[in-house]
DNA sequence: TTGTACGCGTTATCAC
DNA sequence: GTGATAACGCGTACAA
């Protein structure tokens, strides 16, 4: 049925070996014949086969992205850096959405080991820690992003979550704002977890006494960031600001706002955290705080790559800062 | 190096036939011997090679989804749509942004020529028609998702855009407007084309005159959107309802709004198009038109699996309408 | 029920 | 500069 190498030797009257050469654009190949080859290819409409290459290769030039949630909203920049780079590399990218099964590391393992790609990128993964490390082990190319590997044996790409908390919250402050809410994903999360640290590190080095009041969690929505807010808006005294941990949250957090009839920033100011694209086109423009999810996906590509070519495995852990992006949803009360 | 069905069959002290009988759940084996195997699989952690498997059985299970931006607002469901449905026939998705670089159409041959992938879909592309036919003639399984094909050789899922327009624009005239302004993708697109004939004829259907000052063309960015909007506001009479040919504009045409010191929708009604997830975040949510993307997605995948297993060449074209989703952009004037 | 041997389409090694 | 030929790891007649 295809047009294999072999037709191609037989039109041109080579060998398969030459075929394979001009193919692989070797020097060593008269240019007479190499002409005589490559007008058969295109007489023939011959292109190589990928199964074939990758058995003899053994490589896919595949690297595998996996993502609990495909619509999550810093997926597609995030994605888009990854598929950017693993193209500069000659790698394709092929996506899983987990849907949060979890049967992520199976999934995963089963991939690597089956040589479909020549290594994975994991993001915003609950996934089993000692799977991915007993994978690691096995020299299997794997890099995390976001989450950074507790026994650090697996190379990561994470955001200085503590860093830009504090940021964000010292903004505030900055701006007049003493009575600070911070709407988070809460303690199970990691980058919960380090928000909330750089949240209250930040009060008290203004010396602000942190009100657990002002502390409400619930999940990466929007409808979860209305609920957040809707409970701080209960409150017998309610925040001035918010710093809220994902700007998918702060624009339900916007709704909860609206729906009381207050108005932002002149009655509450919100700060978000992420940067995604819905970011600048709520109302008032949200000030939020810039992950780079391109230039993370990058990133990430990289060290995979790395470790795809290294003898040993590596474990290397970078770790990026954030921006602060000034929009209309802060007011100064100075 | 890694383990393959040799070790396996080795292990166990059988032949690589049987192996292969276990690991393809072949009836015809032994229990006491697939036992043997099966423990010589779990402790030798092998897994099948999917390179060698892919190029005896002629076929990789992977199917292509190529888009011009990931970063598209409708993408994410459109996306799970697709990977949820593959799935489910056992195949998985790989993912290709051309960033516009219309070199679509000659990476697509590349790919399915390769038998990397069995089969591509293609959506929102504006490649080349000749190229995929040709691929379509050579018995390759392409699907179009949005875009029409004009000679119908290649298979399609396609939005009834002129049904869609013709009713949103009489959803508007129903609320009593008579002045409405279309912002469109234009005459260039083909999406643009059919939505801007099914205002038309809406509008004619009620006895209200075309005016050409009320059609504004842009792409499909917010910020294409605002500066549309921004035009239609410096009319000498602005209309007291707008449609908008896509979400993603139609918030850039909040922004415009709310730059003058108007309000929606009591000084301007905005209709969308699309229902992407921002649509509902928007202050006041915005009144739409849903596109089930999710489903479209799914169905793209079902007349691929159709193409890949069929013995000739289909070319099925499905036409899906669209439903208003109303919400409170829209004023009644009424 | 099990095993032998060949083929899938390439690349790589070694001769010529 | 060019050509046999042996892998690569698996599925599958065909035989036993």
């Amino acid at each position: 049925m295809a047009v294999t190498i072999k037709d191609i030797a037989q039109e041109a009257s080579v060998s398969i070996t030459t075929v394979s050469r001009v193919l692989n654009d070797r020097p060593d190949v008269n240019a007479k014949t190499r002409r005589a080859v490559l007008d058969a290819i295109e007489k023939l409409g011959y292109s190589p086969s990928s199964a074939a290459r990758n058995l003899v290769l053994q490589k896919s030039n595949v690297i595998g992205f996996i993502v609990p949630d495909i619509t999550n909203a810093s997926f597609p920049e995030l994605a888009r850096g990854i598929v950017s780079r693993a193209k500069h590399y000659g790698y394709r990218v092929m996506f899983f959405d987990t849907q949060h099964d979890s049967a992520v590391e199976k999934e995963a393992i089963r991939l690597l080991r089956s040589k479909q790609v020549d290594g994975i990128i994991l993001s915003f993964n609950e996934a089993n820690q000692e799977e991915l490390e007993k994978l690691k082990n096995e020299r299997f190319p794997v890099v995390q992003i976001y989450r950074k590997s507790s026994t650090n044996v697996i190379s990561t790409v994470a955001l200085d979550n503590h860093r830009s908390a504090f940021m964000g919250t010292s903004y505030l402050i900055e701006k007049g704002h003493t009575r600070i809410a911070h709407i988070t994903t809460g303690y199970q999360t990691q980058s919960g977890k380090e928000r909330i640290a750089g949240y209250r590190s930040a009060l008290e080095s203004s010396g602000i006494a942190f009100d657990e009041a002002l502390l409400v969690s619930g999940t990466n929505q929007a409808g979860s960031g209305y609920a957040c807010m809707k409970a701080l808006l209960d409150l017998g005294l309610p925040p001035t600001a918010v710093f809220v941990s994902h700007d998918i949250m702060a624009a339900g957090a916007y709704d909860a706002i609206y729906e009381r009839g207050l108005r932002i920033p002149e009655d509450i100011s919100i700060l978000g955290h992420d940067n995604i694209e819905i970011s600048r086109l709520l109302h008032p423009k949200l000030t939020t705080i810039d992950t780079h999810k391109f230039s993370l996906g990058e990133t990430g590509v990289d060290l995979l790559i790395e470790e795809i070519a290294a003898e040993f495995p590596s474990d290397r852990e970078v770790v990026r800062s954030t921006d602060l992006v000034e929009r209309d949803s802060v007011r100064s009360l100075l």
